[in-house]
RNA sequence: GGGAGCAUAGCUCAGCUGGGAGAGCACUUGCCUUACAAGCAAGGGGUCACAGGUUCGAGCCCUGUUGUUCCCACCA
């Protein structure tokens, strides 16, 4: 029975019943075949908060390309799919939530907090991978894992007890990053900096010992009350004389040292600079090393600090037998309870009533800002947990240096190389409830800290039974890091991980190569002694059409949810991988996908014409015996599209693949193959219309698996509704080269009469002669060879009525004609009427010069001894044959003026 | 301050290890040719940012300049 298609392709009829029936077929299911060599992806996990966007959109394409790609090549392929808890920013969108509610987090305490957590996991975690489905991700579906499950949340313990038992985790006052709004500490990495408008506040403090002031400046005079000391540089000659002096801390009358510290440039301002252990990195450190006083003065949701907290502080520190260099808490008196914008206003208030402003300069500063809220962070002395960094960055840094792991496009590699050596130790714990809680006990009676994986029933060092766990949760990255060995198992030596581990692409952005790439490179040797991956494919951003980044205050995002109803899910894919190469940021616009959806439709006729055309019993994709010239060319062009398309993929060049096949089917297979063909398939004879169907079938069903992985299912749709061995096309074998099916010279031969039928069209279009008015041509050839048989594809594709070949033509013959001269002939179209003896010679002389020129090239070239003692032969021989080439179209030219007169 | 990317047709971008400048869209002209007007045929349009250098040969390699984007960095 004949199948037929609609006219136009539409991928709401195909795609999510062929989706289903890929996940019927459990074709994404990894099965852990052991003949076969293993091929793993784990996908980066989507936060739940999330909505698919662009980026995933762009990132899930690239996956399931490579994934489709090794499937069909023959191997065990695993993509790993999953969510990320996102503790911060889920955090944020439920407190958001409640805020609507009027209700706050301690209101309804940490497990009900939780409980809400869970809840909104369970509602908007699974639809982001309903939204993957739609892309037509081949995921495993069965393997799916979420960052906060079982598996991962014993892995992040065990690595925690891990480093913490080899001292590679430790607990201490450190400089943070602290976001007031998000009442936690952030990472280094999650710092973003802004430029903004602020100022220099040249300050005067009175020297005690001498009585003169001296000037230093500051953008940030709130920290003021929390100064230790001022610092100058040892060598600076301005003030020696005051070493071993003090000064009187206005505001407070509070007497603080001067002390001497390289971190005073002598060079900027005056050299003379503020120190404020408790809330500047820098003088922190300087405070370790003059070993000063660290007094807090802001609370950490960004007020400053009154009698209450210093209270507080007090008594912690009395009762708990807390460490060392707990900040002390400054009591702040009339600012107590401001906010620190608040406070900055009232204290240079006061400060100017004082006199103790001398001037005041406006600068621009790049100011920290929380990636998340973009709130200006404070840098604030905290209790944290962190890892300890050197020693695990080192084996990070070799196993890129050594190859291991490499970076596609390479130079993400120098990225990754900055980040890794420049890392500071990196702050873990963060002050929120969702999330990983820190397997860490503190002994309410000795103070002393148990970390374990389960709750210890006693403590260890005093034997009683009250013991309370840290409150503080790990930060997501901490479990993000050992996704690709938690998913599969670890840490039990599972079957899946001794199977599929290592992993072997990473596929993701470059914004998050700090974040992630690097963590879960250093994690995975430390903790499995593997490289986690061997390549890590880096592409760019999804930008909207005018460069701009997509954003949701910009309102300028576009839902690829939206797109893939508009115009399928094929047709998106497809705009993404094409025209971009790796860790370039493309722009996306309607048009783009518009010209991806002419595309499936263009795939989708062809399919059409071709079923139209077929026999009820038409056997499965086959080659006939004997093949037409057409063929033998078709065939070559197919192979070598095999060839480069796999080779790119490799190499993952997608975009470059992606684009010869659009040029394969449309140029090649519809716009010559497809009109050629037609001359047999409207032929008499049933051998040579089986014969071309049998081609026909043989190339659009091949080809369209080399498209699969881009396309993946309106390729399906049509290999199904074609005669077809196997199930789905999606395990279907990946088309292998065959040089038996490459006819070098057939193929030579059918380009010649292209480019003859392309001259013939040329002419007839310049003079505006319509397809309908048909020629017989007189074609004068040395060649006739090759135009001998050539009759049937003029007729069908350059309007001529019929064809006479001859090695020479009488003027006579050839008066009334329009000429065509090609490589190596010259054709005749009889329209006396359209001849233009003047506009004939202009034109032939014309393309006489153009030639003569390239000739001149070529020659000088070979006269050239440079050239010819050092190109390659290849190269030479090229040349030569050129010379030749253009040698002959020259004479024919030269030949048909001189006719002409 | 350090590092990286980009600069090619009107627009968006390809161009792999140096060997005759490409695609899509847009534009012009002619075609409803029985797969497709979401199509077919033909065409116009580029000092490959600028200046040097290496080379027989440079869009591609090297140096510098300009413009632009991004990342990193504690600049009081």
């Amino acid at each position: 029975m004949k199948k037929e298609l609609e006219k136009l392709y539409d991928p709401k009829n195909v795609e999510d019943r062929t989706y289903q029936f890929w996940l019927n077929g459990k074709y994404f299911h990894a099965k852990r075949e052991a003949d076969k060599p293993t091929y793993t992806i784990v996908i980066p996990p989507p936060n739940i908060t999330g909505q698919l966007h662009m980026g995933h959109a762009l990132d899930n394409t690239l996956q399931d390309i490579l994934i489709r790609y090794k499937r069909m090549s023959g191997f065990d392929t695993l993509w790993v799919p999953g969510t990320d808890h996102a503790s911060i920013a889920t955090e944020a969108k439920i407190v958001e939530a409640m805020r609507k509610e009027g209700v706050s987090k301690e209101d309804i305490g940490r497990d009900g907090f939780l409980e809400r957590a869970w809840a909104w996991k369970r509602q908007y975690g699974g639809r982001i991978i309903e939204q993957l489905k739609k892309l037509g991700s081949s995921c495993d579906w069965d393997r799916e894992r979420f960052t906060m499950d079982e598996g991962c949340s014993k892995a992040v313990k065990e690595v925690f007890v891990r480093l913490y038992e080899q001292d590679l985790i430790y607990q201490g006052n450190r400089m943070v990053n602290w976001c007031p709004y998000c009442k936690t500490s952030i990472s280094d990495a999650e710092v973003e900096y802004e430029e903004k408008d602020s100022h220099f506040w040249h300050l005067l403090y009175t020297v005690k010992e001498t009585g003169e002031q001296l000037e230093l400046a500051t953008t940030r005079p709130e920290t003021m009350l929390g100064d230790t000391a001022v610092a100058i540089n040892a060598e600076d000659e301005r003030y020696r004389h005051l070493h071993g002096c003090h000064v009187i801390l206005p505001l407070l009358n509070k007497e603080i040292p001067i002390v001497c510290d390289e971190h005073a440039d002598m060079t900027k301002g005056t050299g003379v600079v503020k120190i404020t252990p408790a809330h500047d990195p820098n003088d922190f450190e300087v405070g370790a090393r003059h070993d000063l006083p660290i007094v807090r003065t802001f609370t950490y949701d960004g007020h400053l600090t009154g009698k209450a907290e210093k209270d507080a502080a007090d008594e912690l520190r009395r009762t708990k037998k807390v460490s060392v260099n707990e900040p002390e808490v400054l009591d702040c008196g009339k600012y107590a309870g401001m906010t620190t914008m608040e406070a900055r206003k009232a204290i240079l208030a006061d400060l100017e009533a004082g006199g103790y402003i001398k001037s005041i300069e406006p600068i621009k500063h790049e100011v920290g800002t929380c990636y998340r809220c973009h709130t200006s962070i404070e840098p604030m002395v905290s209790k944290q947990w962190f890892v300890r960094m050197e020693p695990l960055a080192g084996p990070a840094v070799e196993a890129v240096e050594k190859g291991d792991i490499r970076f596609v496009p390479e130079r993400f590699t120098k990225n990754y190389m900055n980040w890794m050596r420049g890392t500071r130790d990196w702050c873990i714990s963060r002050q929120l409830w969702w999330g990983h809680r820190i397997p860490a006990w503190y002994c309410d009676d000795c103070g002393n800290t148990v970390v374990a994986k389960e709750a210890p029933a006693v403590c260890p060092a005093c034997g009683c039974k009250k013991l309370t766990q840290d409150p503080d949760t790990l930060d997501t990255w901490f479990s993000s890091a050992l996704w690709p060995f938690s998913t599969l198992g670890w840490p039990e030596d599972t079957e899946d991980l001794k199977h599929y581990y290592p992993t072997d692409t990473l596929v993701t952005g470059y914004d998050i190569i700090g974040f992630w790439v690097s963590r879960m490179i250093f994690s995975g040797l430390a903790y499995t002694n593997k490289a986690p991956f061997d390549t890590v494919l880096i592409h760019g951003l999804v930008r909207d059409a005018l460069g701009r980044k997509m954003s949701k205050s910009l309102g300028n995002g576009i839902d690829p949810l939206e797109v893939i109803d508009q115009y399928g899910a094929d047709a998106l894919r497809f705009t993404l991988a094409t025209g971009n190469s790796p860790g370039n940021d493309m722009r996306f616009s309607d048009e783009k996908v518009k010209a991806s959806r002419n595309f499936a439709n263009k795939l989708w006729n062809a399919a059409r014409f071709v079923l139209m055309n077929l026999d009820e019993n038409e056997p499965a994709p086959h080659l006939p015996e004997a093949l037409a010239p057409e063929d033998k060319w078709i065939l070559s062009r197919y192979n070598t599209l095999i060839k480069e398309v796999t080779e790119n993929l490799d190499k993952y060049e997608l975009g470059m693949a992606v684009a010869k096949l659009y040029d394969f089917i449309w140029d090649v297979l519809c716009d010559w193959y497809i009109e050629l063909c037609k001359i047999r398939l409207n032929a008499e004879d049933p051998a040579l219309k089986a014969q071309a169907r049998a081609v026909l079938v043989y190339v659009l069903s091949n080809t369209l698996k080399l498209l699969h992985p881009f396309m993946p299912f309106i390729t399906e749709e049509i290999w199904q509704t074609l005669p077809h061995e196997g199930e789905s096309i999606m395990v279907s074998p990946w088309p292998v080269y065959d040089a038996a099916l490459c006819f070098d010279e057939a193929a030579e031969d059918m380009e010649q009469i292209m480019a003859a039928v392309r001259a013939i069209r040329n002419r007839r279009a310049e003079m505006n002669v319509p397809p309908s008015k048909k020629a017989h041509l007189l074609i004068v050839t040395q060649n006739g060879r090759i135009f001998a048989a050539a009759e049937e594809y003029f007729k069908r594709l350059a309007s001529a009525s019929g064809v006479t070949v001859r090695e020479t033509a009488s003027d006579s013959e050839t008066a009334g004609s329009v000429s065509v001269v090609t490589q190596n002939a010259a054709i005749y179209i009889p329209m006396a009427e359209l001849v233009d003896l003047d506009a004939e010679r202009k034109r032939l002389t014309k393309e006489l010069e153009g030639a003569e020129k390239v000739l001149s090239q070529i020659k000088a070239k070979l006269s050239n001894q440079g050239f010819l003692a050092k190109a390659p032969q290849k190269v030479i021989d090229e040349q030569k044959e050129n010379l030749g080439k253009t040698e002959e179209k020259a004479a024919l030219l030269r030949a048909q003026l001189q006719k002409l007169g």
